[in-house]
DNA sequence: TTCGTTAGTAAAGGTTACTAACAATCAAAG
DNA sequence: CTTTGATTGTTAGTAACCTTTACTAACGAA
């Protein structure tokens, strides 16, 4: 058994992916009777875990993280090399007493992760990464003025291209659309792309053969804070751009709310002291503060330096006041921005951080952390593996 | 086995409780490993579950609604009566073809529940309650400038009085506490009583010798209001008195926060236009313009009946601008309010309610509906209880 | 070499839930 | 009244799972 993980060709390894399909999600939810077979594949989840986050262990290793034996792990180790999930590295180099472990991994560049960002405006951006997230390759098409069914297929040709591309079998796919998404990856809303009530994850799925997950750009990228980016296990991640978004993961988990909106706050009026009149009728939103555009053309009207960082900081303080309730309601541990450097970094993010620290009882039981994020522009699709890998592995 | 639910006498069995004490808590927690006698355990939450929540159901219909099959339930409804949790209540009387069936129900009488409520004014209250939280005995002991280790006497008498009193062994007991309270029952920070990294619940473990769980007094009374209040899974509760406090269900599950601070909204400033002075040192503290004596100052010192309700309608547009980022952000389902009903339900409540909607993006997708709680006084005892119902049982 | 330690495997055992089969019981159709 | 079909709950046997116990392999230290 010491060399035997073997490597396939792609092409039968992909037809193994593909019939293995349903294998794969296997994490014990409470509410859900436990049979000895899903009891079996929470363990396998466990083992899976255990090695995605700390590459190198040896059986013995995964035994006492995870509190099995090591005779069970060495059977559930053997049947996810069998699997091609998992594959053995060689025998440790440094010197112990007793025997050499055999180091394991999982097989991270064994399998494709297909990842869309439709959010950017006019664009619709994908990659092939590999399991550790990594961008192997990238592509994007123009979609300026494509709405409704021919959007739909704009996505299905870039998600064609990115699968031809891919060099190894595909995990799944990963999306992350602007809109409101319930959990069985339907659009319910999405007016830039003319969407509504649209079947987004079902229709791919049932084009491409392949397993696929779509949900909110914003709350896809929280998904990726909270994966790639260290972010802690309440944390909110605050999305500018055209418009404004958030995505909220507490206690390590996304939450979706009460009718698939979680993180609308782009509409929630800020303040008492009106504002400007905004697309959706309201005065005074936190897009009107925030978004992009406006902010943009603020900043470029103002007459000097202090002039532009006078408009960072309003910007930036008005962002903290819409915060400030939300961090006090759910004990935020951090608070994440992603969007443009040049407007977002420096003044607008001190301002809102401090807005926040002056308003919430940030001093008595420790403020939230308020910084941007460090996964840049690819924070969507980051999220939308993180998506894959969750949903097909258990994995984050 | 027909006619086994033989009733034991109160002191055995209450013995036998408390060396079962760590046979109860038994979900399947992801991030566990699952043995074989933890699926079991989780199996047997899941009957529990399903019985708590419509009594009268037959093995069969248990099968039915948990997915395993008949054997493994008979199995495990065994087990149940054996230790007493369960009982069979005869056979259904209603005609249907087939062998008729024998209903069963949780022991809902066989068990006390002792609940605690520490957060009134120089009093602290306790009920005696049985598994459906139908209170069958209540306490009070004054404790008017009682504070630091004499306040922790004090709970421990009336607790002494309450354990006296149960006619049934006692499951467990859950206490609703002021301030801020860590998973583990620690009570950080409660000014009120003089209290700072005091560990109560395992201090009143080790006094009583039962199962003991403390939680924040709003935390416990969002959990009351979703087991038995009705709310649904992402509700925020708000609890109105000397301060203002509240607690939020997400997915159906308490959210406690980074710091275990969670729903520490009372010293979150609301506004941008002032406000009063707070004893905390900001200005336009949501408890300036909410805490019931503030409140009730204001409302007796206006003119007339319309002065009255002016305050009023003003407090309720204050929480409703409060509370409107967090409806956003986690797209709640539902508002509840608890606190004195001729100060809050009414002119402040419905102000509150068309603050949220005008201030929020309530049309496109459905508002969260806001409400008084229907729980009364008793919602933080009601509260402790559901602590220990989860805890020991897993059920709620 | 001997001892103690660690890694991984093998065999046996106990627990769990499943399938298959059956007895008990009743309504409804003939 | 008898037969048929349906439903409940139990018994017996089986497959899957993890554990305990015992073993071999491999290494450092004395």
């Amino acid at each position: 058994m010491t060399q035997q993980g073997t490597r396939q060709g792609t092409g039968l390894a992909s037809e193994r992916a593909a019939s293995r399909q349903h294998r794969f999600a296997s994490v014990v939810r409470a509410g859900a009777r436990v049979t000895p077979e899903r009891a079996r594949s929470h363990n396998r989840v466990l083992v899976l875990q255990e090695l995605y986050r700390s590459e190198g262990l040896s059986r013995a290793d995964l035994a006492r993280a995870v509190g099995l034996t090591r005779v069970t792990i060495s059977d559930l180790v053997a049947d996810l090399i069998a699997d091609d999930l998992v594959i053995e590295l060689g025998i440790r180099a440094d010197a112990r007493p007793g025997k050499p472990a055999t180091l394991l991994d999982i097989n991270r560049a064994g399998f494709a992760i297909v990842a869309l960002d439709l959010s950017y405006l006019n664009l619709f951006r994908g990659v092939v990464t590999d399991l550790d997230g990594t961008v192997l390759h990238r592509e994007q098409l123009d979609v300026t003025g494509v709405t409704g069914a021919a959007a739909v297929d704009a996505v299905s040709d870039l998600l064609a291209r990115l699968v031809a591309r891919a060099d190894a079998p595909i995990l799944g796919v990963g999306v992350g659309s602007p809109g409101i998404v319930d959990d069985a990856g339907t659009v319910l809303s999405a007016p830039n792309l003319g969407w509504a009530d649209l079947p987004l994850q079902d229709t791919l799925a049932e084009r491409t053969g392949l397993p696929v997950l779509v949900a909110n750009d914003a709350n896809a990228a929280a998904l990726a804070e909270r994966t790639f980016g260290g972010a802690e296990d309440d944390t909110l991640l605050i999305r500018i751009g055209r418009g404004v978004g958030s995505g909220l993961v507490i206690g390590g988990r996304l939450v979706r709310g009460a009718h698939s909106a979680a993180g609308e706050i782009g509409h929630v009026v800020v303040g008492t002291d009106g504002g400007e009149v905004c697309a959706c009728g309201k005065t005074g939103c936190l897009e009107t503060w925030l978004a992009i555009p406006r902010l943009q053309a603020r900043a470029q009207a103002a007459p000097d330096a202090a002039g532009r960082d006078a408009v960072l900081a309003a910007a930036g303080e008005r962002l903290g006041i819409s915060i400030s309730p939300v961090v006090g309601a759910l004990n935020l541990g951090e608070v994440v921005l992603s969007g443009p450097l040049d407007l977002l970094d420096g003044t607008l993010l001190d301002s809102a951080a401090e807005t926040i620290r002056s308003r919430t009882m940030a001093d008595s039981h420790g403020g939230p952390a308020v910084r941007m994020t460090t996964l840049g522009r690819d924070i969507v699709v980051l999220g939308a593996a993180v998506m894959v890998l969750t949903g097909q592995l258990g994995v984050f």
